[in-house]
DNA sequence: TTGCTCAACTTGTTGGTACAAGCTGTTGCG
DNA sequence: CGCAACAGCTTGTACCAACAAGTTGAGCAA
């Protein structure tokens, strides 16, 4: 029973309470004085302590309005459908999940020529800092941003299937375009990982502190050449990927 | 060109200097004291922005030694190959892929019943509250934590398949146990999510500030009937998961 | 009623101070 | 030589003060 700093009993009792339900009906927290006086502590210290919860995603805060307790929404994502299919860069799965689930898709889409990450170009097999075409999705659900989704193709593949490199959708989907030119997806490598979003994905995805990305990537061979590498971010607060395996097809509609 | 505040100047300087390799050496960031001349700042802002960039799991402070940045070393899960083998309680292919990257496996294992939390009651279509027997594991590579893994089991399964309750290890390991008793897992239903780790979490896995952890749930079914939940928190900045979908076998040893 | 201003709340930023606590190398005693 | 004590560095905790900036509702004016 070591004693523990006291920003931390304060941060320990708040978040006890919140787990509890104390703050279910309107999830506001109380101010900052308030907890102050309550838990005899200075502003600063009570600050602290509250910066603990907002770190750990429990709880978040605004200038003006105060400390909420954040709410659990997520939404599933259903990730060994898209296996099965012609993986959409013009957002067909997106579109159909995010309307079956009641919710309103929103997506901005574009088109570049650049240098590929290294990362990327590692994945391709293609020399660090060659060039490759990124056709990036930026998505949203009820316009709350959702997932970035960056495609990159070697620009071997463009050379054979220029349309790639063209700026707007692709009718019938890259996969479909591909295949139509003899180049065959025949299986992926997936990678899940998670982390901390950099500056510049907590803007696009509008995260704040405590809120983890979770990155998806997945390269897609033809024969032995990778073709294109996928890398979505999806908020970790608001996502959750599942996968079924086996025989288990629509056993599992509920949660 | 909106003026930013001065600890946010502090933070995307330092982030720019560490992503750039301004600290690959010795990986230490100078002193709070000097930042704080360096950027003619005081030091509780240049501690802002360092408690930013730790938020964002770029860099570790250690009292008395100073901050760090902090290693990137991943270990690799490969999760597909998991699907076809019979789910070892006893940590076969942990030890496997543990002792093959050239590192050292350890694991701690106990067994309890206790009545089954909420999410896992949803999946094993238990009432809430009821009974359950948890078989836990608490795994180690070169003496850091590494991972948690709990797996539980239904009460109606323990009638049939008393072992499951007993402490200690099941030498051919639980799939193929219950097999033997007419209790065969013929599907999985995988969920992954992230979030920051709970107090509990990051003590068990010795985690700091910034860094989130990788939760898998996996849901085994015989039949209709789900028959265990096992629920996995891997430490975000140590791992990733890997899927190979399709005709890959072996193509992707590298990276 | 409508719309504006403003007071009164909220959190955010920046500075200051003091001392506690952890680590390391030096010093000097035995 | 061996080792304990200490000085001098580091970050951690806790407090105070002042002002900036965002939000809301009251209240007044048109």
């Amino acid at each position: 029973m070591s004693k523990q700093p006291k920003y931390r009993q304060v941060a320990d009792a708040l978040r006890r309470e919140i787990v509890n339900g104390a703050f279910d009906r309107d999830r506001r927290l109380p101010s900052e004085s308030e907890l102050s006086a309550r838990f005899d502590a200075s502003r600063n210290t009570v600050r602290s302590g509250l910066a603990l919860l907002v770190s750990e995603g429990l709880i978040t805060s605004s200038q003006g309005l105060g400390y909420e307790v954040r709410s659990q929404e997520v939404f599933e994502l259903n990730a060994s459908r898209f296996e099965n299919l012609e993986f959409p860069q013009n957002g067909d799965a997106y579109n159909t999940d995010v309307t079956n689930a009641g919710r309103r898709p929103h997506q901005t889409f574009r088109v570049e020529m650049l240098p590929a990450p290294e990362e990327v170009a590692d994945r391709l097999k293609i020399e660090k800092g060659s060039k490759a075409v990124l056709r990036f999705c930026h998505r949203y659900v009820d316009d709350m941003p959702w997932s970035t989704q960056a495609t990159y193709y070697p620009a071997w593949l463009i050379e054979e299937s220029p349309r790639l490199a063209e700026p707007g959708d692709i009718e019938e989907g890259t996969t479909r375009y591909l295949a139509a030119r003899g180049i065959e997806q025949i299986g992926y490598f997936d990678e899940i990982a998670t982390r901390m979003p950099t500056p510049e994905e907590a803007r696009l995805l509008e995260v704040g502190a405590g809120v983890p990305v979770l990155l998806w990537t997945r390269t897609g061979y033809s024969g032995d050449r990778p073709i294109r590498c996928t890398i979505t971010t999806f908020r970790g607060d608001l996502n959750r990927m599942n996968y079924e395996i086996g025989e288990l097809a629509g056993r599992n509609e509920n949660t």
